[in-house]
DNA sequence: GAGGTTGTTTAGAA
DNA sequence: CTTCTAAACAACCT
Protein backbone atom coordinates (compact mmCIF):
# COMPACT_ATOMS: atom_id res chain seq x y z
CA UNK A 1 0.00 0.00 0.00
CA UNK A 2 1.06 3.77 -0.60
CA UNK A 3 0.53 4.85 2.57
CA UNK A 4 3.26 3.14 4.13
CA UNK A 5 5.93 3.48 1.77
CA UNK A 6 4.98 7.45 2.04
CA UNK A 7 5.11 7.37 6.00
CA UNK A 8 8.53 5.59 5.55
CA UNK A 9 9.94 7.51 2.44
CA UNK A 10 11.60 10.26 4.80
CA UNK A 11 13.82 7.70 6.01
CA UNK A 12 13.98 4.62 3.86
CA UNK A 13 13.74 5.87 0.24
CA UNK A 14 16.93 8.63 0.71
CA UNK A 15 20.13 6.38 0.55
CA UNK A 16 22.88 8.53 1.25
CA UNK A 17 25.14 9.96 -1.40
CA UNK A 18 27.36 12.76 -1.87
CA UNK A 19 24.29 15.24 -1.70
CA UNK A 20 23.70 13.57 1.39
CA UNK A 21 26.73 13.79 3.21
CA UNK A 22 27.60 17.24 2.23
CA UNK A 23 24.08 18.81 3.87
CA UNK A 24 25.30 16.68 7.10
CA UNK A 25 28.55 18.50 7.03
CA UNK A 26 27.18 22.11 6.67
CA UNK A 27 24.78 21.12 9.47
CA UNK A 28 27.83 19.93 11.87
CA UNK A 29 29.65 23.16 10.45
CA UNK A 30 27.20 24.87 12.88
CA UNK A 31 26.16 22.69 15.29
CA UNK A 32 29.37 20.74 16.40
CA UNK A 33 32.30 22.99 15.74
CA UNK A 34 34.22 23.79 19.11
CA UNK A 35 32.47 21.42 21.00
CA UNK A 36 34.10 18.97 23.61
CA UNK A 37 33.02 15.51 24.14
CA UNK A 38 31.90 14.86 27.63
CA UNK A 39 30.54 10.68 27.14
CA UNK A 40 29.83 8.30 24.47
CA UNK A 41 27.12 5.95 24.40
CA UNK A 42 27.25 3.03 22.41
CA UNK A 43 24.35 1.15 21.54
CA UNK A 44 25.19 -0.85 19.27
CA UNK A 45 29.34 -2.08 19.40
CA UNK A 46 28.70 -3.01 14.97
CA UNK A 47 28.65 0.09 14.20
CA UNK A 48 32.89 0.79 15.72
CA UNK A 49 35.00 -0.56 12.98
CA UNK A 50 38.16 -0.23 14.36
CA UNK A 51 37.98 0.25 18.11
CA UNK A 52 36.68 -1.81 20.81
CA UNK A 53 33.80 0.45 22.89
CA UNK A 54 36.06 1.20 25.62
CA UNK A 55 39.33 2.42 23.07
CA UNK A 56 36.63 4.35 21.47
CA UNK A 57 35.45 6.04 24.94
CA UNK A 58 38.74 6.54 26.39
CA UNK A 59 40.45 8.14 22.87
CA UNK A 60 37.36 10.31 22.23
CA UNK A 61 36.19 11.51 25.59
CA UNK A 62 37.74 15.26 25.94
CA UNK A 63 38.62 16.03 22.31
CA UNK A 64 37.23 19.49 20.75
CA UNK A 65 36.04 19.13 17.31
CA UNK A 66 37.39 21.06 14.84
CA UNK A 67 35.53 21.93 11.52
CA UNK A 68 34.20 18.96 9.35
CA UNK A 69 34.91 17.99 5.82
CA UNK A 70 33.77 15.51 3.58
CA UNK A 71 35.69 13.21 0.38
CA UNK A 72 33.14 11.70 -1.37
CA UNK A 73 30.65 9.87 0.83
CA UNK A 74 33.31 9.55 4.01
CA UNK A 75 32.36 12.40 6.51
CA UNK A 76 35.31 13.55 7.75
CA UNK A 77 35.32 14.72 11.58
CA UNK A 78 38.24 15.97 12.94
CA UNK A 79 38.97 16.94 16.36
CA UNK A 80 42.16 18.13 18.31
CA UNK A 81 43.56 14.87 19.43
CA UNK A 82 41.33 11.98 16.33
CA UNK A 83 40.01 12.24 13.59
CA UNK A 84 36.38 10.27 13.17
CA UNK A 85 35.45 8.80 10.02
CA UNK A 86 31.96 8.13 8.88
CA UNK A 87 30.25 6.09 6.06
CA UNK A 88 26.46 6.23 5.73
CA UNK A 89 26.41 2.29 3.91
CA UNK A 90 22.51 2.47 3.21
CA UNK A 91 20.44 3.95 5.31
CA UNK A 92 22.99 5.71 7.68
CA UNK A 93 22.65 9.37 8.87
CA UNK A 94 24.58 11.71 11.28
CA UNK A 95 23.07 14.75 12.68
CA UNK A 96 23.06 17.02 15.78
CA UNK A 97 20.63 17.34 18.36
CA UNK A 98 20.38 20.22 20.81
CA UNK A 99 20.30 19.70 24.36
CA UNK A 100 16.76 21.88 23.73
CA UNK A 101 15.13 19.39 21.27
CA UNK A 102 16.02 16.11 23.59
CA UNK A 103 12.37 15.74 24.40
CA UNK A 104 10.92 15.71 21.31
CA UNK A 105 13.17 13.25 20.24
CA UNK A 106 11.32 10.23 19.49
CA UNK A 107 9.39 11.76 16.45
CA UNK A 108 12.06 14.04 15.62
CA UNK A 109 14.83 11.39 15.04
CA UNK A 110 14.71 8.43 12.45
CA UNK A 111 14.57 4.95 13.50
CA UNK A 112 18.03 2.90 14.17
CA UNK A 113 19.81 4.65 17.27
CA UNK A 114 23.76 3.49 17.17
CA UNK A 115 25.72 5.40 18.54
CA UNK A 116 25.69 8.43 20.99
CA UNK A 117 28.52 11.34 21.47
CA UNK A 118 27.14 13.63 24.32
CA UNK A 119 28.47 17.16 23.64
CA UNK A 120 28.46 20.33 25.61
CA UNK A 121 24.79 21.66 24.30
CA UNK A 122 23.56 18.32 22.95
CA UNK A 123 24.51 15.04 21.08
CA UNK A 124 25.95 13.94 18.28
CA UNK A 125 23.99 10.75 16.68
CA UNK A 126 24.52 8.48 14.03
CA UNK A 127 21.68 6.32 13.41
CA UNK A 128 21.66 3.37 10.77
CA UNK A 129 18.36 1.19 11.00
CA UNK A 130 20.75 -1.62 8.12
CA UNK A 131 23.95 -1.46 10.17
CA UNK A 132 26.27 -0.98 6.69
CA UNK A 133 27.70 2.03 7.63
CA UNK A 134 30.01 2.40 10.18
CA UNK A 135 32.14 5.21 12.38
CA UNK A 136 35.68 4.67 12.46
CA UNK A 137 38.60 6.42 14.82
CA UNK A 138 41.88 7.69 13.47
CA UNK A 139 44.99 8.89 15.46
CA UNK A 140 46.48 11.16 13.03
CA UNK A 141 44.01 13.65 11.36
CA UNK A 142 45.07 12.66 7.36
CA UNK A 143 48.05 10.16 7.45
CA UNK A 144 46.33 6.98 8.07
CA UNK A 145 42.53 7.95 6.41
CA UNK A 146 43.29 6.67 3.14
CA UNK A 147 44.03 2.85 4.88
CA UNK A 148 40.41 3.20 6.37
CA UNK A 149 38.44 5.10 3.38
CA UNK A 150 40.40 3.11 0.77
CA UNK A 151 41.70 4.87 -2.68
CA UNK A 152 39.28 7.40 -3.15
CA UNK A 153 39.17 9.73 -6.71
CA UNK A 154 38.71 13.49 -6.73
CA UNK A 155 35.42 14.68 -5.05
CA UNK A 156 32.94 14.94 -7.49
CA UNK A 157 31.89 18.24 -6.49
CA UNK A 158 33.70 20.87 -7.72
CA UNK A 159 36.00 18.58 -10.23
CA UNK A 160 37.08 20.73 -12.97
CA UNK A 161 36.79 19.63 -16.42
CA UNK A 162 40.22 18.68 -17.31
CA UNK A 163 40.67 16.81 -15.02
CA UNK A 164 37.34 14.98 -15.47
CA UNK A 165 38.66 14.61 -18.82
CA UNK A 166 41.62 12.84 -17.39
CA UNK A 167 39.47 10.47 -15.26
CA UNK A 168 37.67 9.11 -18.33
CA UNK A 169 40.84 8.74 -20.57
CA UNK A 170 41.57 4.96 -21.37
CA UNK A 171 38.80 3.94 -19.42
CA UNK A 172 37.11 0.58 -20.84
CA UNK A 173 33.95 0.28 -18.51
CA UNK A 174 30.75 2.38 -19.27
CA UNK A 175 29.50 5.71 -18.38
CA UNK A 176 27.84 4.84 -15.25
CA UNK A 177 30.53 2.19 -13.59
CA UNK A 178 32.90 4.81 -14.19
CA UNK A 179 30.92 7.61 -12.32
CA UNK A 180 30.22 4.85 -9.74
CA UNK A 181 33.31 3.82 -9.15
CA UNK A 182 35.00 5.76 -6.08
CA UNK A 183 37.97 5.22 -6.40
CA UNK A 184 38.04 7.09 -10.33
CA UNK A 185 35.61 9.75 -8.80
CA UNK A 186 34.14 10.13 -5.15
CA UNK A 187 30.93 10.56 -3.95
CA UNK A 188 28.36 9.06 -7.08
CA UNK A 189 26.02 6.06 -6.31
CA UNK A 190 23.67 4.71 -8.38
CA UNK A 191 20.77 7.37 -8.12
CA UNK A 192 22.85 10.33 -9.01
CA UNK A 193 24.72 8.70 -11.55
CA UNK A 194 21.95 7.76 -13.52
CA UNK A 195 20.80 11.54 -12.94
CA UNK A 196 23.99 12.59 -14.22
CA UNK A 197 23.87 10.39 -17.63
CA UNK A 198 19.86 11.58 -17.78
CA UNK A 199 20.93 15.21 -17.76
CA UNK A 200 23.95 14.45 -20.14
CA UNK A 201 21.33 13.01 -22.41
CA UNK A 202 23.62 10.06 -22.68
CA UNK A 203 23.37 6.12 -22.49
CA UNK A 204 24.60 4.96 -19.17
CA UNK A 205 25.62 1.58 -20.99
CA UNK A 206 27.58 4.10 -23.11
CA UNK A 207 32.26 3.19 -22.57
CA UNK A 208 33.17 6.51 -20.64
CA UNK A 209 36.42 6.48 -23.44
CA UNK A 210 34.32 6.30 -26.30
CA UNK A 211 32.78 9.36 -25.40
CA UNK A 212 33.56 12.77 -27.85
CA UNK A 213 35.27 15.99 -26.32
CA UNK A 214 31.49 17.07 -26.54
CA UNK A 215 29.87 14.53 -24.85
CA UNK A 216 32.28 14.69 -22.01
CA UNK A 217 31.82 18.54 -21.68
CA UNK A 218 27.93 17.61 -22.11
CA UNK A 219 28.35 14.79 -19.08
CA UNK A 220 30.98 16.94 -16.88
CA UNK A 221 27.92 20.26 -17.05
CA UNK A 222 25.55 17.61 -15.64
CA UNK A 223 27.91 16.23 -12.71
CA UNK A 224 28.76 19.43 -12.23
CA UNK A 225 25.34 21.35 -12.02
CA UNK A 226 23.68 17.91 -10.78
CA UNK A 227 26.09 17.97 -7.77
CA UNK A 228 25.29 21.04 -7.03
CA UNK A 229 22.17 21.55 -6.99
CA UNK A 230 21.73 18.38 -5.30
CA UNK A 231 24.04 19.42 -2.70
CA UNK A 232 22.35 22.66 -1.56
CA UNK A 233 19.17 20.76 -1.13
CA UNK A 234 21.44 18.14 1.37
CA UNK A 235 19.68 15.02 -0.75
CA UNK A 236 18.79 14.31 -4.12
CA UNK A 237 15.80 15.94 -5.26
CA UNK A 238 12.37 13.93 -5.85
CA UNK A 239 10.81 17.14 -7.42
CA UNK A 240 9.42 16.41 -10.91
CA UNK A 241 12.09 17.62 -13.18
CA UNK A 242 13.79 15.30 -11.69
CA UNK A 243 14.92 11.52 -12.66
CA UNK A 244 14.88 10.56 -9.20
CA UNK A 245 11.21 11.35 -9.26
CA UNK A 246 10.24 8.47 -11.23
CA UNK A 247 12.75 6.14 -9.74
CA UNK A 248 9.29 4.18 -7.42
CA UNK A 249 7.14 4.26 -10.09
CA UNK A 250 6.06 1.20 -11.18
CA UNK A 251 5.71 2.29 -15.37
CA UNK A 252 8.44 4.88 -15.01
CA UNK A 253 8.02 7.74 -17.64
CA UNK A 254 10.61 10.05 -18.33
CA UNK A 255 10.62 13.65 -16.37
CA UNK A 256 11.23 15.17 -19.32
CA UNK A 257 9.60 13.66 -22.78
CA UNK A 258 7.18 11.13 -20.95
CA UNK A 259 8.42 8.14 -22.70
CA UNK A 260 8.52 5.02 -21.07
CA UNK A 261 11.56 4.18 -18.84
CA UNK A 262 13.83 0.96 -19.25
CA UNK A 263 15.86 -0.07 -16.63
CA UNK A 264 18.78 -2.35 -16.92
CA UNK A 265 21.48 -3.93 -15.05
CA UNK A 266 24.73 -2.32 -15.23
CA UNK A 267 27.97 -3.65 -12.55
CA UNK A 268 25.14 -5.31 -10.40
CA UNK A 269 23.25 -1.92 -10.00
CA UNK A 270 20.15 -1.19 -11.56
CA UNK A 271 20.54 1.45 -14.01
CA UNK A 272 17.05 4.04 -15.14
CA UNK A 273 17.40 5.40 -18.34
CA UNK A 274 15.60 6.99 -21.28
CA UNK A 275 15.34 5.46 -24.60
CA UNK A 276 14.52 8.37 -26.34
CA UNK A 277 16.48 11.07 -24.84
CA UNK A 278 19.70 8.76 -24.38
CA UNK A 279 20.32 6.86 -27.07
CA UNK A 280 22.98 4.01 -26.87
CA UNK A 281 24.45 5.10 -30.60
CA UNK A 282 24.78 8.83 -31.01
C1' DG B 1 8.12 -16.43 1.91
C1' DA B 2 11.16 -15.61 -1.81
C1' DG B 3 13.28 -11.99 -4.26
C1' DG B 4 14.68 -7.28 -4.93
C1' DT B 5 16.92 -3.07 -3.25
C1' DT B 6 20.81 0.01 -1.64
C1' DG B 7 27.03 0.63 -0.93
C1' DT B 8 31.21 -1.55 0.06
C1' DT B 9 34.47 -5.28 0.45
C1' DT B 10 36.21 -9.48 -0.91
C1' DA B 11 37.21 -13.30 -3.91
C1' DG B 12 37.50 -15.12 -8.32
C1' DA B 13 37.26 -15.09 -13.37
C1' DA B 14 37.81 -13.18 -18.06
C1' DC C 1 46.02 -3.72 -14.55
C1' DT C 2 41.08 -3.35 -15.57
C1' DT C 3 36.53 -4.81 -15.19
C1' DC C 4 32.89 -7.62 -14.08
C1' DT C 5 30.19 -11.09 -11.27
C1' DA C 6 28.58 -12.97 -7.01
C1' DA C 7 28.50 -13.31 -2.20
C1' DA C 8 28.35 -11.20 2.21
C1' DC C 9 26.64 -7.72 5.33
C1' DA C 10 21.22 -5.95 7.22
C1' DA C 11 16.59 -4.83 7.13
C1' DC C 12 12.99 -3.36 4.83
C1' DC C 13 9.87 -3.63 0.76
C1' DT C 14 6.68 -6.05 -2.60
Amino acid sequence: MHQSRDANSAWSVAVPELPDVEGQRRSLTISLLGRTVLDVTVLDPRVLRNATQSEFEQRLIGCRFGPPARHGKWLILPTDRVTLLLHNGMTGRVYFLAAGALGSETTASPPGNRLIVRVEGGQLRFTDRRALGGVWIADHPGVDIVAITGLQGPDALGIPLGVFQTLLRGRRATVKSTLMDQSVIAGLGNMLSDEICWRARLHPSRAAASLSAEETQKLHRALRWTTRRASECGLIPRTPTWLSSARDKDPAACPRCKAGLRRSRIRGRTALWCPRCQPDNP
